[in-house]
DNA sequence: ATAAACCCTGACATTAATGTGAGGGTCAAG
DNA sequence: CTTGACCCTCACATTAATGTCAGGGTTTAT
């Protein structure tokens, strides 16, 4: 299948699969005239890079544990863990920092209220 | 004042308070050799501006307020409240991604985790 | 008058995945 | 043999605040 296709079938755009490629996430075959070609089983693996792209993990670190996942089960792929860990920590730290921010921008919000309904009275 | 002193004074680089100034948040005078002379009011609006950005706030919105509330209480400022709003509107919306990932990464740890357990009993 | 410590502008780098365009081959159908 | 729909590579743009040079003036104290 060449990038055409593996693209439509997968919603993903033919500039990021040419990106995976380039970062080591997919190495397809090519033709005479230079077209990449996929195996099938390509398409499920575009459907796996995606999944990690969304937990937020860079194309590095999922370059490399993405052969052993897509040969065996995650649980046996050792790098896997600690960067789950890893990034499990950084979420961490970035929700509470929004939920700082957020705790600040009510209590501004609610100050400016009050104040405004002060004013309001004093008119 | 010159740029050196301010940015001890505040912990703000010197690069951070000429690029304020390139944002219109500041508008310090000029001695005839160039230099930036700041008067003693500016320390407190750098302050002020590194409030606002700490909050998640651009420099362009900072922009859009900053002459307002350096001169009036926040409550005054029309455009201010809008502003917290979308932006807790958006924290919000992040706050949420993050909590789904957040859960789904513990999801997959936690299935990591069995699998090994179960691996471990049967050797 | 020289050295150290300031100040100036301008410009490129950083991050990461993706969009977009130029310039140019390839292929299939008419 | 031409047209349209593919494909290729290379490269610049995006975001936003900040870091960091380079190349060059100024000031202050010695």
């Amino acid at each position: 299948m060449k990038i055409g296709e593996l693209s439509a079938r997968t919603g993903v755009s033919i500039r990021s699969l040419r990106y995976y490629e380039q970062q080591g996430l997919l190495t397809p075959a090519r033709h005479g005239n230079g077209y990449r070609e996929y195996s099938p089983l390509t398409e499920e693996q575009v459907r796996t890079i995606q999944l990690y792209l969304a937990l937020g993990l860079s194309t590095e670190q999922i370059a490399g544990f993405l052969q052993c996942v897509l040969k065996n089960k995650e649980a046996f792929c050792q790098e896997v863990l600690p960067i789950y860990r890893q990034k499990l920590a950084e979420i961490d730290d970035q929700i509470h920092l929004l939920q700082n921010i957020k705790l600040n921008l009510e209590d501004r919000i609610r100050s400016i209220l009050d104040e405004r309904q002060i004013d309001d009275k004093e008119e």
